[in-house]
This record gives C-alpha cells, structure tokens and sequence, in this order.
RNA sequence: GGGUCGGUGGUCUAGUUUGGUAUGAUUCUUGGUUCGGAUCCAAGGGAUCGGGCGUUCAAAUCGCCUCCGGCCCA
C-alpha cells in the first residue's frame, strides 16, 4: 500500500451546488437531517433537532429586535371561524382558494360553522384589537405572534421554501395615522435588513410590489427579495400597508383626542423563518454541505479529542474541560467523543455546518497548544491553548462577516439594463436580474408585466425602495412614458 | 393547473422487458481491533417490494385507481 494513489473511498456529501442546485438542496435536507420528506401528507414535513434549533436560534433574534422595538408576544388560536376569514372581501378572493377547512368532529359531529386552519392571522386577530382598542390612549399597539399558518399550495412543495404548513412571525400593529403607518413599514424593513442581512448574512433587495402582487386586501406591499443559487430570487419578509381597509371590514375604531370616532390604521409584516432557513443553507451552503454563520448554529464548536488508547483518558478528560470552559464562556459546544475515527467526525461536522472546530490531541496537550479550523474557508491553525476564547470569538464574528462577504460577491454584476425582451431573456438564461423603465405598477401596467411573463419567464418584482432610481425613456414592452424602474426576475 | 420520471430492509440499490424462494452495499446491535482527514474483522438484526382493487395456480414484476416524491412547463 503505497497510500499515496488511494481515493477516499466515499464521502459523506459531496455534491456541486452551482450547478447541481435542485439536488444539492434534497440531498442536504436529508444527510443533515434538515426536513425528512418521508412523513406522507403533502407539503408537511417534520423538522428534526439540527434545522429546528436553528430556526429556534434565528425567531430569538428576530424576537429580541422586534421586543426592542416594542412589540409584545402573543398568541392567538390556530382556527379562524368562516365568517371572520370572509369579512374582507378581497383577502377573501386572495386566501380562500387556499384554506384548510375543518368542518367535523368527532364521529359524524358537525360544527355549525367551518373553521379555518389559519393561513395568515388578520381576521383572527382584528376582530379582538376591536374590542381591544378603544382610544387613541391604546395606540399604538404592536403586537406579534410567532406561530405556523397553513396554505394549501397548489405549486410544488418543498421542503423550508414552499411548504403547506410553515413557521413565521407575524406582526399586526395599528396606529392613529396613515402616516405613522408608512413610518413602521420603513421599521420593518430595517428590522428585515438587521435580522436577514446583518444577522444571518443573507443579502437582500428590498422592492414595493406592484398593485397585481400585493397583499389581498392591503394598499401596498414591500418585500425583500434574495438571490438563489440558480439564479431565481426568493421573497423573505414582507410588510403590508394595509391602510385602514381591515379596520373597516373589522371595526377597529378608536375614539381620538377630540372625542371623535376614527378609523384606525394598521400594517402587518410576515417573516417566515422556515423559509428565511432555506435560504440561509442555500445561500451558504458550499459542495461539502452546510455552513451556518456563527450567530444561528446550534453548535458554535465542535470539539474533536484525538488518542491513541492509552491516551484516552486524558485527552478526553482535557476536551472536557475545554467544552466546560467554553460553555461557561457563553458558546454552544458539543464535544463528540463517539467511536468515529477523528477523518469521520471531520467530514459529518464539516457537513453539519458546523463554523469551528477544535481539535485536542497529545500533542497539543504536552504543547499548550489546539488546532483550530473555521468551516466557512476550511482552514486550520494552530494557537496557544490560553488564547482559545479570546480566538473563537473573533473567529466567530470574522466566518460571519466572511459568509456576508461572500454572499454579496454574487450580487455584483447581477442587474443588467434591458432594453427590450428579448434583451430581458438574455439577461434572464444568463441568470441575471433585468432592469426596466416601465409604464406602471398600478392596475393598468399588468398585461405589459403578463407579457414579460409569458415570453420570457420573469416576473416583475416592483420598484426598488432601498435605492433611489428615476425613469427615463418609454416603458419596455408597450412603448409608453415609463413612470418607473421595475426589476425582472425569474422566481420561486 | 399541464407534462414527465419514480416509490424494493433505516439509507442507497439489483431484480420488472420474459410473472415462480428479493441482490448487494451501507446503517444499526454485540465482541474484538483501530484512532492527527471516512480503521479493519466476525457474528447478528432488519422488507407483508407506497396503499387499494383486479388478472392469474402464482404478482415487486401485468392492468386500473389512489397517495407520496423528483424534474420540466404554465
């Protein structure tokens, strides 16, 4: 055996995520233990311990900046009578069509009204802010509820992206005036750009929807799009301007200071955390499985003890101290001193996605020394043992910044201007994002977008709102004075 | 919603054309061996072949229905 011509004989996952995407992503949801599709209904799937305790890790501090911005948990029922779901005429036509309904119990028991299983919880929540809020001493009321919400979806489930049951926040905050109402839809774009962006390292472009897209029932939509691996783009969190058009349908009044009857106005903003996972792992994830950012791992550190059999007890009493040490420090470790051999446990954490590990053998022991590898670049070094906190904590924060970095590379170069559709396709086969100037978002510009639609697969995503871009020239597809810069994406 | 491919121990898979005792690997359990990038050996456990109905002496295999999944298109 001359060790030097002999391949690994396997590997735990190795699969080219550029262009292999579709199967990268099965794949890792399965080996990782993600999502484990094998539960039989449809678009349900149980999430086991590894994604859970990620998402769990990311609702925290999503929740911290929310309750720091002042809004108060809650928690409403997860059923919604018929006649409140029906109130708001088009909510009605935008959800309906995907509602669970549960209409018995029992043994042939029959409930007088159906019930709906959520799908989204304004009309579950606005008839209680109703009786709730009475004067303009009330307001505002922000309030969020961190549940799941059902939607039978017609399109192809999968799992985190596009699921039938899925994990989210949703905020529901009313206000004395419209324009306080605009003040908290730029909040909730901030709070999406700290929480996504700073704190997952998931770069996004934040639109306002056109009026064919936007939340049923809602003056105006904002979402923030970002970028997949195959070049389509995903929505993340959106918030709704929701004008006063639900306190209408739900009666939410309150008396102002002129001991006058008004109308409140309202927002509501949605970020789904299982699906803000999925693009976490797509964004991040390399050819060798997962790499989660230090901040949402589940473990920080994983820490590897290496002996030969008479130095068992001391390297793994010494990991040990190590693992206790850094846990007292704040980190979440886990020490794996299974039968694996230490090449094993090397590739299982690597895919795990695991941001640092430490490595404790003999001879770092008699040294002072520990081998310290970061996941995100697969790189090694060797530091003084007294050092290790102060290490990991800057490591910590440069693999974050570092995936950020990286995520951002590929947006550069991404939006190519069009000047036509067939120069809207290029840009699209070539995985770009299209720029227009275009006729209008309102009602009246949708059959130029249904025609970008069907002749080359994108659709219109809106106007950008986190930079600002004036028109010039005609509207690509009908020819007349563009009003506005809308951005063309092929979507999930 | 349309099209298409698929479902066989926990996982991956052979077998389906030509109906007749279901293949291999891996995982798992036990014992030993090994441990700085996937140790090796031995023994053991594990499947009413997604589900239902039908054809047949006989169905993983043929037919119909259904559920679930992958991919492509709208």
């Amino acid at each position: 055996m001359s060790g030097k011509d002999e391949q690994p004989r396997s590997t735990i996952f190795e699969i080219d995520k550029t262009n292999n995407f579709p199967d990268w992503f099965g794949e890792i949801c399965r080996v990782a233990e993600l999502a484990d599709i094998r539960y039989g209904v449809k678009g349900f799937t149980p999430f086991p311990p590894w994604s859970f305790m990620t998402m769990n890790n990311m609702f925290d501090i999503l929740e911290e900046v929310l309750q720091r911005k002042d809004h108060l948990p809650m928690l409403f029922p997860t059923v919604i009578p018929e006649s409140n779901l029906t109130k708001e005429a088009q909510h009605v036509e935008g959800f309906v069509p995907q509602v669970f309904w549960i209409q018995d119990t029992g043994e042939g028991g029959k409930l007088e009204e159906r019930l709906a299983l959520r799908p989204t919880s304004e009309t579950a929540i606005y008839p209680m802010y109703s009786l709730w809020i009475r004067s303009w001493r009330d307001l505002p009321m922000k309030r969020y509820q961190r549940c799941s919400v059902f939607r039978s979806e017609v399109k192809s489930t999968r799992p985190f992206l596009r699921g039938r049951e899925f994990l989210w926040i949703e905020s529901h905050n009313v206000f004395a005036t419209h324009d306080e109402v605009k003040a908290q839809v730029k909040e909730d774009l901030e709070t999406t750009k700290e929480v996504v962006t700073d704190n997952f390292g998931i770069p996004v472009m934040v639109f306002r929807r056109t009026q064919w897209d936007k939340f049923p029932g809602g003056l105006n939509t904002y979402a923030a799009d970002t970028l997949m691996p195959d070049g389509k783009v995903l929505q993340l969190p959106s918030t709704h301007d929701l004008g006063d058009n639900f306190a209408r349908a739900f009666d939410v009044k309150f008396l102002n200071e002129n001991n006058e009857i008004e109308y409140a106005w309202q927002t509501c903003y949605g970020p789904a955390i299982s699906r803000i996972f999925g693009a976490l792992i797509s964004v991040h994830g390399d050819n060798k499985g997962l790499r989660l950012p230090f901040k949402v791992a589940p473990y920080q550190i994983v820490v590897i003890p290496i002996y030969k059999g008479k130095d068992a007890d001391t390297v793994l009493e010494y990991s040990k101290n190590i693992q206790n040490n850094l846990r007292k420090a704040g980190f979440r470790v886990y020490l794996d001193n299974s039968d694996n051999t230490p090449g094993w446990k090397y590739n299982y954490w690597e895919m795990k996605g695991v941001p640092i590990r430490v490595e404790i053998g003999p001879r770092d022991i008699k040294d002072n020394k520990a081998v310290l590898f970061r996941r995100d670049k697969m790189k090694r070094e060797i530091i003084d043992i007294k050092d290790l906190k102060k290490k990991i904590v800057s490591l910590g924060k440069e693999i974050d910044s570092h995936l950020l970095a990286e995520a951002e590379s590929k947006f550069v170069d991404l939006i190519i201007d069009a000047d036509s559709i067939s120069a809207i396709e290029d840009a699209l086969d070539k995985g770009k994002i299209a720029r227009i100037p275009f006729c209008t978002t309102e009602m009246e510009g949708k059959p130029c977008a249904d025609e970008i639609k069907d002749r080359t697969g994108g659709e219109t995503r809106g106007t950008r709102i986190d930079v600002d871009e004036k028109p010039t020239g005609v509207c690509t597809v009908c020819g007349k004075i563009a009003t506005e810069i809308v951005y063309i994406a092929r979507s999930y």
